[in-house]
DNA sequence: ACCTGAACACCGTTCAAGT
DNA sequence: ACCTGAACACCGTTCAAGT
């Protein structure tokens, strides 16, 4: 007798990316996800290979989700400087709504667990053509690895609470925007 | 009958650290740790207090690490911008020979299990000194935020396998090194 | 074809009992 | 005063049995 499906792998995928927000990686349990959509833990086997693989379906969704911030951030034609500062407050915006999924997607990973080089590459394709634009098509690579890397790092050291010494922190955000800006218009 | 300790809470920290670096997170077990230090799991609690205080324990050790490599990157007259390469290449090293525990240091944290104040500021002295040099003591707290944070997402981005659009890594973190400190001094 | 309870191998942690 | 085995409450995962 054939039984359909009670749940499926999009709730699944929800109702984990909503657990790993309320309650962090370890309230990430096949059990709680289990309960939110209404199966037992050995039934979510039926759908997902595991807890690795359903942190991992999160991961993807968030990086999908990040991107299309990005892209939407600064429509074609955006002045490059203008473009730039754009997507860096997006992206930070995406950290302070979704911090655990900003952790997952944007945290130094182990080997096992890291996006698909396509996930990759598509979340970060608006940054790399306003870095074209800012620094030249020969040093766009470099360009978007530079913003990249101070705009999620400086987002990962204020999740993390490493801006306790005082001062204005959005202030910091735009003294920075603006200084890397102007370095990779060079 | 009093019984001498048989291990120390330096053998469990320096165990924790090599079985996180070897294994992982996951790898960082009571289990595992007792084994290293020639005790059973339950004995570890007449040392630590818990997983969670040793993996803190750890991370605590880590950051005074690369504060002194910090320090000793630049002596005091090293030229300003020079200093700024310096600091930056000691932290990628550190982020090369430790990735486990870069990633413990650096990575967004949740609230409670993050560095104590004190800590976090010592690690971070020499590049506020250098940042402070380069771009004026106003201006120090938001320049070293800028640095450090670039410095730290580039790591990060590069131990989470993100650079593999090809390119030269070696030459992105020079050119953003470049760049960061010429925007700095701006 | 999906879901379930029971079972297995792991955890971290507590605690009474040993020395 | 430290260490131990046994126990407890959790995990993730497998699998035979139900519908």
């Amino acid at each position: 007798m054939p039984a359909p499906a009670r749940t499926s792998i999009d709730a699944i995928v929800r109702a984990a990316a909503d657990l790993l927000e309320a309650d962090g990686p370890a309230g990430l349990s096949m059990q709680a996800v289990g309960a939110r959509v209404g199966v037992r833990a050995p039934s979510l086997y039926k759908h997902v290979s595991g807890r690795g693989a359903l942190v991992r379906l999160v991961a993807e969704d968030a990086a999908r989700d990040l991107g299309e911030r990005l892209d939407a951030s600064a429509p074609f034609g955006t002045p490059p400087k203008e473009a730039l500062g754009a997507a860096a407050r997006a992206l930070r915006s995406f950290a302070h709504e979704r911090p655990a999924a900003f952790r997952l997607v944007l945290s130094p990973a182990a080997e096992e667990d890291r996006l698909d080089p396509e996930t990759a590459r598509r979340s970060s394709a608006a940054v790399v053509r306003i870095a074209a634009e800012l620094a030249g098509p020969e040093h766009a690579l470099e360009a978007a690895r530079t913003l990249t890397a101070w705009a999620s790092g400086f987002v990962a050291m204020e999740l993390a609470g490493a801006f306790r010494m005082g001062g204005d922190v959005d202030a910091a955000f735009e003294f920075g925007v603006e200084r890397i800006a102007d370095a990779l218009a060079g």
